[in-house]
DNA sequence: TTTGTAACATACATTTTAGTATGTATCTAT
DNA sequence: ATAGATACATACTAAAATGTATGTTACAAA
């Protein structure tokens, strides 16, 4: 076989970017092949360097790409105003599309591990990645910052380090249930953790 | 070189160990080589291979041996009862333990990166896991029905799915420290993370 | 219709590493 | 003291995976 038109040419691309998730959320960056991603897609790994330098190249696609859809899929649901309830619904929302997609769900799982993952990957992707992770926590900072001069807040809180605890919550409690080590839903936790911890941090 | 008295082949397996930890924590698991474990200890692969058969069993002795002496160390000063306070006390107590000992600071870094691991690896190390973990849970779980035995949490709190939240609370604090995303040191973190989640119980 | 090149497949070369097999010096028991 | 087992070092094998080099076919433009 050989060349295909431009349409084609773009869905082997996305393909190759499907099963790379998988196979990495699967068997972890290192122990994953640039053979089995490219088996899996029903081609040869040819293709997959065809599109792909390296590996870190790869990833670093996948994750770029990969956030971005995500954000803009739930851009027009999230909830605009920065109470604190507003907040709990944010999180929620995110739950709720990580338990609606096993491909997100398992996108999540594969960010949680990036020890394994060589420097050059690191670098490469910290940008991608910063811009979720900061996308959260500027939400975050608004509504504290909101809730702070409503004079809701406590006035012993801290408003960067709660921040920082709020966003550690939640990644901790996608990572507890992605590694099935609770049988609740994401969903359930979410709703749980944050409500209690929200609310502790009123007057 | 050859043998050496019992006593100096009990520090070469320690030797091992300790450097087994740095090489683990610093490059994951599957990156983690023999060669470069038993150099950094001083010796070549074969004294590792002596006294660990492969890569999972010697992970597994590794946490098996290390989660213990973490527990016996720090049971004596481990608060008795069972308030929200002591709980709080309590998990300050493993943070600092965590920031006093940089070696265990890396070894629960390396601990949140499982996903790398293998079936087997797995396997042998969930039983000695579950140790230390039913032993933060039950901890947590103890507190809950006590307070709750007291009336002071809220109605609407469902212990046990309140106990993975905090179990989930702690572990995203210390992943989120370790992996160098915020500058806070992990005390500040699980002190307000955890006295903000437990007064948000109370009723 | 031909020609260049895009889109792959195939084959290979190189590196890396796990694991093994064997060598060897030293301790320990007798 | 000497035989055997211990505590390693060294050398080697085999597998696996990365990256490259080259082949091959179909599309697209002229």
């Amino acid at each position: 076989m050989a060349r295909k038109c431009k349409e084609d040419a773009e869905k082997t691309r996305q393909a190759v970017l499907e099963s790379a998730l998988d196979v990495f959320s699967e068997k972890g960056f290192a122990k994953a092949t640039f053979d089995e991603i490219a088996a899996r897609a029903g081609f040869t790994k040819g293709a997959v360097y065809w599109y792909f330098r390296n590996k870190a190249d790869l990833v670093a696609a996948l994750i770029e790409e990969y956030v971005e859809r995500k954000r803009a899929e739930l851009a027009p649901v999230v909830p605009e105003g920065n109470t604190l309830d507003d907040l709990l619904n944010y999180f929620v929302l995110w739950a709720e599309a990580s338990e609606r997609d096993q491909r997100f769900s398992r996108f999540n799982r594969f960010m949680s591990c990036q020890m394994e993952w060589s420097e050059a990957v690191i670098d490469r992707v910290d940008k991608a990645r910063a811009l979720s992770k900061n996308h959260h926590l500027e939400k975050i900072n608004a509504v504290l910052v909101e809730s702070k001069s409503k004079g809701e807040l406590r006035d012993d809180i801290d408003i960067e380090i709660m921040s920082h605890v709020i966003m550690s919550t939640y990644i901790g409690i996608i990572f507890s249930v992605l590694s099935k080590r609770v049988n609740f839903s994401m969903v359930e936790m979410v709703r749980a953790g944050l409500s209690g911890l929200l609310r502790g941090l009123k007057k």
